[in-house]
DNA sequence: TTATGTGCAAACCGTTTGCAGCAAT
DNA sequence: ATTGCTGCAAACGGTTTGCACATAA
């Protein structure tokens, strides 16, 4: 669970003002347990911050996008949602159940990239990786995954 | 390279009718050797249907991907693209010079998906991977990786 | 003090939808 | 003959932008 004050540092690492709206998105994110859209960041920061509008939202989260914060995952509906990205190299787990999301860092795809490779002649440089399933809860619960 | 004439097969078979609309997007679909929007696909497909419109595209598109024969994949400039998935369980390779975009089926994610389940404690059981690099001409001519 | 950030509202643009006619089966 | 498919144009909704004011540094 990372602190909006350490995102906070981030951006101003980078040259970037820290103002209530950026901090009250912030913290919404970092309590998020699942992706948001940008309208539901703006619900959400609402409460401690009533002024924020959603031209705002989207700016902070283009930035924080570029910064590398903050990544576009699949949602199970088809959209997209936005989650946080504490660590260097995380990836996202989503829940069909809930829609919690989760980040991981035990990713190993040399084979797969090699294989790849091979097969299509292509030199490969970066991965975009998704998991999907079931969290713990959902799936003591047993609910199903989509 | 998948044919078109497969591809109607397809959706044939999911007893969808086969048009000279339909037949024309799969055509451009198949000669596409890039990830293509909406509006690109109409723009191809006009030459052989000139009376083809946007929606039906849309329309088409949405079809495609409930059949499983089409992918949303992430371009390189950020934005979307539509990719045909000619095999079961393929992934897509994107290269971030040209845009040319190969399947491959080397997937070997098992480490990975039992590494991140003892992270997270999810139970994994899907996943979305995509390559980015770049292809045999690109890294051939010196081009450098986005 | 100064440049950056913000709210508001309008503009934008990709996507969806309703409908009357068309065409694959 | 039936029913699904299509083009058109309007509606829609998420995102971006211009501008004058506010505010972090």
């Amino acid at each position: 669970m990372i602190e909006a004050q350490e995102l906070a540092g981030r951006l101003r690492d980078g040259g970037w003002r820290i103002t209530r709206q950026r901090m009250a998105i912030l913290s919404v994110l970092c309590r998020a347990s699942a992706a948001l859209t940008p309208q539901g960041i703006l619900d959400e920061a609402h409460h401690e911050c009533p002024d924020l509008g959603l031209a705002t939202v989207y700016r902070t989260v283009d930035l924080l996008e570029d910064s590398g914060c903050l990544r576009r995952v699949h949602q199970t509906d088809g959209g997209e949602g936005l989650a946080l990205c504490s660590a260097l190299h995380g990836h996202h787990v989503l829940c069909t159940g809930c829609g919690r999301v989760a980040e991981f860092s035990a990713c190993d795809l040399a084979q797969t990239i090699e294989g790849a490779g091979e097969e299509t002649g292509f030199v490969i440089s970066h991965h975009y990786l998704e998991l999907l399933g079931l969290c713990r809860e959902c799936a003591q619960n047993g609910e199903r995954a989509a």
